[in-house]
DNA sequence: ACATATACATAATTTTATTATGTATATAAT
DNA sequence: ATTATATACATAATAAAATTATGTATATGT
């Protein structure tokens, strides 16, 4: 599909949206926090996870920081300013490609209704 | 991620539901459709394209039928029985997972509003 | 003659995710 | 005490889906 490298990365968008309002996260406080979003309903594997992190921290979007919190290793992560800017990115080329797929899927649809 | 197969098979729901609402459509029309209805935002590579109706007709979703028009070749394909039950299912699988992204991506957001 | 559009298809590669496995500590249940 | 579950990280093998590149063939516009 076109252009748009949409939505098989959504959880790229998830991560940083979800960093963009907490400050800094954790990996598993992560997977815990979209769990409970859903009612149960999206669970994100550590297969998925780990990986996508340490590659949104390889391409400069991510920095981390280790704690140490009751003698279990915690490892934050925190968008930087190219983060930040990425964040923007991602989100509308998520509702761009959103409002597209109501497009096709649904042609009553009109942007801004139900 | 979960349970959900979704979005990754987003192109197999396009399929279908075009072709719920088509009768009969072959491969090449299917891309111009999409390309028409998301006003060339959304363009369905060859690549993806034809893999995903053999695998779908291969799943019982689709029969075919060859026409020959100005000396070139058509495949149409329609739905079968099966695959008019499955544009259901992938359809609220697609609206499911759709809602569970904006309960992440937008913690104001409510089912049924803008 | 050449480029573009129509119409199919497959192969090589890349990306993303699932599933399985591994390490390690803390806590609740039997 | 031992076992299961939760917390917390990570990687490897595999599968699924897409992009990109390539190939065939006809029709049409320049």
């Amino acid at each position: 599909m076109s252009n748009n490298n949409l939505i098989k990365g959504s959880l790229q968008t998830i991560i940083l949206k979800l960093l963009e309002e907490n400050e800094k996260m954790y990996g598993y406080e992560i997977t815990q926090r979209v769990k409970e979003l859903t009612e149960g309903e999206i669970k994100i594997t550590e297969g998925a996870l780990y990986p996508a992190l340490h590659k949104l921290e390889a391409e400069g979007m991510l920095t981390t920081e280790i704690q140490q919190v009751d003698n279990r290793v915690r490892k934050y992560y925190s968008l930087t300013k190219d983060g930040q800017k990425e964040v923007s990115a991602k989100m509308s080329e998520l509702q761009s490609f959103v409002g597209n797929l109501q497009r096709i899927l649904d042609p009553e649809w009109k942007p801004g209704l139900a």
